[in-house]
DNA sequence: TATTGTTATACTCTATAACTATA
DNA sequence: TATAGTTATAGAGTATAACAATA
């Protein structure tokens, strides 16, 4: 068994590969960390929402949305208003600071994995796009012990 | 744009899930960090190596070689000796306890892997396959600045 | 002077647990 | 008492720089 042609290690490495060439650009030329990255592009998708939504529907934890949060808020760009329903609540929202920064990142991450999606043929992209839809099953329904990334102890 | 359907995240999200199974089997199970597991699996498979050789089909770096290096030969699991030829060199082998407790790990995240793999039709495998290497090519064809992980400054 | 391997530093990410304030 | 969010702590991963020993 060759290390480069087991199937674990492969996709790490391929996928490691792609996420460097997006973080150069979120990263090093905007300054935001990956956990920002997600963040702002939640916010920017969707409505206003509070921490566990996001933490939901962005494959992050409370804990780590709560920093970036906390982190984005010093930078001006969201903001973070006590919900006037439930006071325990926080609803979170991008601010036009942080919407503007978002554009511009999300025009270079963009741009960047567009010359590399093209580079395939396209037949190569849709096998890609069909493997990793089946992939991303294939663990959900094998999944043994508790579900990853729980928001609730 | 739906950040769910946004390919950078897509991809990062479902490595993400799949890598996760892998490290509750050799970490959790075995004790071992992902940079040792990747280091044992190196030398299980092929000649005794120094650290260059390594971190090059490894895709790690040499400091973090020489650390997980010295974690292993801490525990027994390889051995570090000073080449002859160059005494700058060290040459990195694998132990019989390493040999032993890498065999068991080993089967442990194959059978996982193999798990998840043979719950995909066998059609949605080979598309992963398939659209993985071009996408691997695509990375390296694109790729602009300096190399990643390089070994020498 | 250049190279191999090691150590140092700092920041990000991951994983838990404990805490606060509200409900 | 339960929940939303925050803070704390520790370990693992990543990125650089500086260093010692040897060539």
């Amino acid at each position: 068994m060759d290390i480069e042609g087991f199937f674990p290690y492969r996709l790490a490495v391929i996928a490691e590969a792609f996420a460097r060439q997006m973080a150069l650009v979120y990263g090093r030329k905007y300054g935001l960390t990956r956990e920002e990255w997600r963040l702002l592009f939640l916010l920017e998708d969707g409505e206003p929402a509070d921490l566990l939504q996001i933490g939901h529907s962005s494959s992050l934890d409370k804990v780590q949305v709560s920093r970036a949060a906390a982190r984005l808020a010093d930078k001006g760009l969201i903001s973070r208003q006590v919900s006037p329903n439930d006071r325990r609540l926080r609803v979170y929202a991008i601010t036009a600071e942080g919407h503007a920064l978002f554009t511009l990142a999300f025009e270079g991450v963009r741009a960047r994995a567009d010359e590399i999606l093209l580079a395939m043929a396209p037949e190569d992209r849709a096998a890609l796009d069909r493997g990793l839809a089946a992939l991303d099953r294939a663990v959900s329904d094998t999944a043994h012990g508790p579900s990853p990334r729980p928001q609730t102890p």
